[in-house]
DNA sequence: AGCCAGGCTCTCG
DNA sequence: CGAGAGCATGGC
């Protein structure tokens, strides 16, 4: 089964989905032009694998769609929705390009990196579940253990003879103990927080997809801050990663203060204050421009 | 070897 | 209250 979508325009697939390329085969990858992933999908597990083709100015997302379940036209536009998110496809970038066209730095950096879209995890519980991981540790660790995390937790499809992961879901977390959850490697705290806000999401008593409606960003952190396991940073960072919010800029984040002080300071430490300060440039798209800025070293473009 | 790594909570004084 | 210890594991 295959869908086609159409991107707002600009977009550059192969350059947006090349952040995936160190991906983990078994959870999302993108190799040889394609890349896939295993979603759920009103409940049931479906592989998607989606490239590009067209030129530049007609560009298609061609989306094939695999699992061992039936398929319904309900569940196909709901795949449908979930592209849209994963890779941002209705952004229009010409705004972000056209507001940051003060700042020169960036706005050379806009210009190598044409078309590039900050991704979008299907749900807020994933993005939020990832900022928490990557509290205070070094990614390369975050990452070893967020892979635990799924192929402990999460659930699987085999298709012919591989198998795929999907991101585990709320219900599966709320029901682990907290030794199980630590036997991933993260620390006693961190699977505690984990678990007890997954409680609060199948208890009814937390909705983290709600967020995305939300216009002001701060009320999103004050909301979220209340939860015991988030501070302004996991907030921030959830944010920009799972509900869209390219407003969102985690200025006190260790890596882009790096960063950000090496594109504009000479390499000179800089504060979380100072970060927000030379934010102020990027108007609504401070957590876009940022992203920019991470890629942009990591291609040392 | 030991210290640090895209934070946050809890415990002291 | 504000400062400071403690956390987990991989890399340097």
């Amino acid at each position: 089964m295959r869908l086609t979508i159409k991107p707002v325009l600009p977009f550059d697939f192969e350059l947006s989905a090349s952040i995936f390329s160190e991906g983990d085969k078994q959870i999302r990858r993108h190799e040889n032009g394609k890349f896939y992933q295993l979603i759920r999908i009103n409940n049931k597990l479906v592989l998607i694998s989606a490239k590009s083709s067209g030129s530049r100015d007609e560009i298609k997302i061609l989306v094939d769609l695999e699992s061992n379940e039936e398929i319904s036209n309900k569940d196909r536009k709901k795949t449908r929705e979930v592209i849209y998110t994963i890779f941002n496809l209705k952004l229009d970038l010409k705004t972000f390009y056209l507001n940051i066209k003060n700042d020169e730095t960036m706005l050379k950096l806009t210009q190598k990196l044409r078309g590039l879209k900050s991704p979008t995890t299907p749900t807020v519980f994933e993005a939020l579940v990832d900022s928490i991981i990557e509290q205070q540790i070094s990614l390369k660790v975050a990452h070893s253990l967020q892979r635990n995390l799924i192929k402990t937790f999460g659930d699987i499809l085999k298709i012919d003879d591989k198998v795929y992961y999907a991101f585990p879901t709320s219900e599966k977390m709320a029901s682990a103990t907290i030794e199980q959850i630590r036997e991933c490697g993260l620390s006693y705290k961190k699977a505690e927080y984990i678990r007890d806000i997954s409680k609060m999401i199948t208890d009814g008593i937390l909705d983290l997809e709600k967020f995305k409606g939300y216009d002001d960003i701060d009320e999103i952190i004050d909301e979220l801050r209340k939860i015991r396991g988030i501070g302004v940073w996991t907030a921030e960072l959830t944010m920009l990663r799972g509900m869209q919010k390219f407003d969102a800029i985690p200025a006190d984040d260790l890596g882009l203060r790096r960063v950000i002080s090496h594109y504009y300071c000479n390499d000179r430490k800089i504060s979380g204050e100072q970060v927000r300060r030379i934010a102020q440039n990027w108007g609504k798209w401070k957590g876009l421009a940022a992203f920019y800025l991470i890629i942009a070293e990591r291609l040392k473009v």
